[in-house]
DNA sequence: GCTTTATTGGCAGATGCTGCCAGTAAAGCT
DNA sequence: AGCTTTACTGGCAGCATCTGCCAATAAAGC
């Protein structure tokens, strides 16, 4: 099977999971009752995936992705606010995307689930590398000197405090175009004021 | 039981269980190993922590502990970078806590064992909530402000990736004056990038 | 000394998860 | 097509993790 279909197969599972979590809470969810649902035996399901709680993961890779590919076409001569503000889209295809609210419902679902914050979290760091590569590439600085590392993980960081609030905001007014607007023009400013130091940062360092 | 001696018991545990991981690795290690070491019964253990990944979360939390109080007494009218010069020392009192190789020890085992490291970072969020106190309290900003709340985890953010760095150099070249001093300043000034926006980011926004 | 309360330990049991093997289907070779 | 090889799946056995419940013990209050 290739690396394509088995994802295919983890976001489905993903689907039903993040279902079953909403309606009835992660601790009366089984792996049996995922696998069933999922239409597969609970012996396929523990492999392709380690834990229950991290059947959430394919979802909410959806929105780190669509973080990261917004980062990776940043010119070199634009400011990253304003190219966010065209570029970047919480979920890419977000208006035909059905996944769009299962995506921000499982995001909030961390805020009361440890275990499912947790994947979360292991996700996001995972990602961290990803924007390093990114930042290395525009600045010229090897990816893993420190600062550079450092940078990375403020960015993720910013994104991800921007990213909970969305998911709040998303819940109480809907999926807006204004709560969509300002999620963007937040992340974006909080991300000018930590990316302010990256021009100094390229200029390599003793302690890099 | 006092609050303090549940924690001390946690602590305790705590201890034992991280000489058990690095001995023979998390998965080969049992709660009821676990138990069986610290000289209570499996039951207690399970009553003392969730999971036994998170057995290792009062040590860790010596780690996080330490900066937290640090940033705490940074006065307003001192740049962070000299103040942590100062006042930051890895675990507060270094020379004679016998407990400072075990957490860099642990900090290290987080890298190579996902379930000990989702542990981690759950405590490190958990600790964004303190630091975006303390930014409060220093700027005037509303704790919950978006400015502030992206602005603590940036911070937090920058100091996981000076602490997992610490934690590999102290393994290579061990716990030398030289190593501490590289990782201090490595951290001030990662952060001092990070911070830059901060007296901005204390006048009120529409958007915060 | 007696009652009340809090903490512990043991036991039963559900669930999470893994190793192993057999069944099955797809793909390649002749 | 027929055969072989390979890869994936499902079922089963079994250990480990974790919880609810109750009894035992110890601490605290009267």
């Amino acid at each position: 099977m290739s690396d394509e279909q088995r994802e295919l197969q983890r976001l489905d599972i993903s689907r039903h999971a993040v279902r079953l979590f909403a309606e009835r809470g992660v601790a009366a969810t089984s792996g049996e009752q995922i696998a069933q649902t999922a239409g597969v035996s609970e012996r396929t399901l523990w492999r392709c995936f380690r834990t229950k709680e991290s059947c959430v993961e394919p979802l909410l890779t959806k929105a780190i992705e669509a973080f990261r590919a917004a980062l990776h076409t940043w010119p070199a001569d634009t400011e990253l606010t304003e190219h966010l503000r065209e570029a970047y889209e919480v979920v890419p295809d977000w208006s035909s995307d059905t996944d769009a609210e299962a995506v921000l419902a499982v995001i909030r679902m961390t805020l009361d689930e440890p275990a499912l914050r947790a994947a979360y979290l292991m996700l996001r760091e995972r990602a961290e590398d990803t924007f390093a590569e990114v930042l290395a590439e525009r600045t010229g600085v090897e990816p893993d000197a420190f600062v550079l590392r450092a940078q990375a993980a403020a960015v993720s960081a910013v994104f991800k405090v921007a990213t909970d609030r969305l998911a709040v905001d998303a819940a109480a007014s809907g999926i807006s175009t204004e709560v969509l607007d300002r999620h963007r023009e937040q992340l974006a400013n909080a991300l000018s004021l930590v990316t302010r130091g990256l021009s100094d940062a390229s200029r390599p360092r003793a302690d890099g």
